[in-house]
DNA sequence: TAGTGGCTTTATGTATACACTGAGATGGTT
DNA sequence: AACCATCTCAGTGTATACATAAAGCCACTA
């Protein structure tokens, strides 16, 4: 594996994971010398997190790790639901049924239950996602999808999992990939466009509720 | 500037205009010298350009102009589509109204006549989008608009202009930006939906003429 | 004559040295 | 004491030297 690749591959888990939290900024030498590479590599890997937006410029001397706030939430969610809604009329029209159909299968079937269940589910999304992208078939429209689910893993991560919220989640999942084993594409858009509506309120409930906790925390504090 | 941004700007502009056409080799050292920059800026333009769409890794040794074949067009107006329908109904929803109801009227009057009524046309059209842009407010979106239309500069040049379609669309444009100017969501939904089919059809038209008379000629020769 | 093995060559990947710019500090002046 | 100029320095941008690996070629063998 190249140098430049591991640097990659480093930064953006730190950056989703939160290590590196947003505002915190990437000097070249240090990065570098933390990771073990020198700066040819580190700046191929700075390069490549800029044009996802994970980093930007701050001043013409700082990169700082991009900060992600509300609107950004609710401005990534609609390029989501435009992405996503076309995904899935495209995946009605040439989807491998059955595929989508075992897909739907597992969806009703998955367990929830403690730390591994949630695991196994994000997997099973994973798969979700990777069969859409072979059903639609369309390099540009996915290279989009790409750069919002890399987002959307900050975002996940500033939101915390409610139980409730991930069952219903599962639902609407099942119902997706019937939709599209079912060759729906209207039903398959209006249940994606109800899954990105429910799952951007929930965030944002959350969002807003760890919001004011860290305010009450402040103030006893 | 940067040496890095000039290198940028020039593979840029010779791979839109066609000067390096879909195929080519790009070696560093070549590059590098043709354009009087060291292979260090060199690398990090084409890592943009990468990102971009617009060249490959073709094998571990040899980087490619990407080509752009008929399939390529329909991807990319799926997903043109997905992406200007929202823009329209976002920009719809929060426009500048006499921004907009004044872009109408600049196509209502438009003057197509030769060249340089095309470049005032094509001109027009960029400060349409810019105000699209703005309109819309979505960082997320405007930049997966931006990567369409790096790539349709190259599709644009592969479809010779045809005088009444060109005609079209600017009456298509026109009502577009009326129907922004009058927070008419649907109508300007719609009204993008019927124009980028229209364009499409125009593309694949030109280009199927194209390849027919390509083929005519490799006959006749 | 065809195929294989190794060598040579050439390109990329990486490290490092140099250049230059911009920001901050320090000292002088008003 | 406050403000401005200059100097220093840190950090980026660029060039180049070195390491490495893949592709082509030639010779040798079956």
């Amino acid at each position: 594996m190249r140098a430049s690749d591991r640097a990659y591959q480093t930064l953006l888990d730190e950056i989703q994971s939160g290590t590196l939290a947003p505002g915190a900024v990437l000097g070249e030498v240090e990065q570098a010398a933390r990771l073990g590479v020198s700066r040819t590599p580190l700046r191929e890997a700075l390069g490549r997190l800029a044009a996802d937006g994970l980093v930007a410029q701050q001043s013409a001397r700082v990169t700082v790790v991009t900060d992600v706030d509300v609107d950004d939430i609710r401005e990534l969610f609609e390029l989501r639901r435009a992405l996503e809604e076309t995904a899935a009329r495209l995946a009605a029209r040439s989807a491998d049924a059955p595929a989508f159909a075992a897909l739907a299968d597992e969806f009703a079937r998955a367990d929830l239950e403690g730390r591994p269940g949630m695991d196994a589910y994000y997997a099973l999304i994973a798969r979700f996602d990777a069969e859409l992208d072979a059903a639609v078939g369309n390099v540009y429209l996915t290279s989009a999808l790409r750069t919002v689910r890399t987002h959307l893993v900050r975002v996940r991560r500033l939101a915390r999992d409610n139980p409730s919220r991930l069952a219903a989640s599962v639902a609407e999942h099942r119902l997706i990939a019937s939709a599209i084993a079912a060759r729906d594409a209207d039903l398959a858009a209006s249940a994606t466009h109800v899954h990105l509506h429910n799952a951007l309120a929930a965030i944002l409930a959350s969002v807003q509720g760890a919001h004011i906790e860290s305010h009450t925390e402040q103030g006893a504090a």
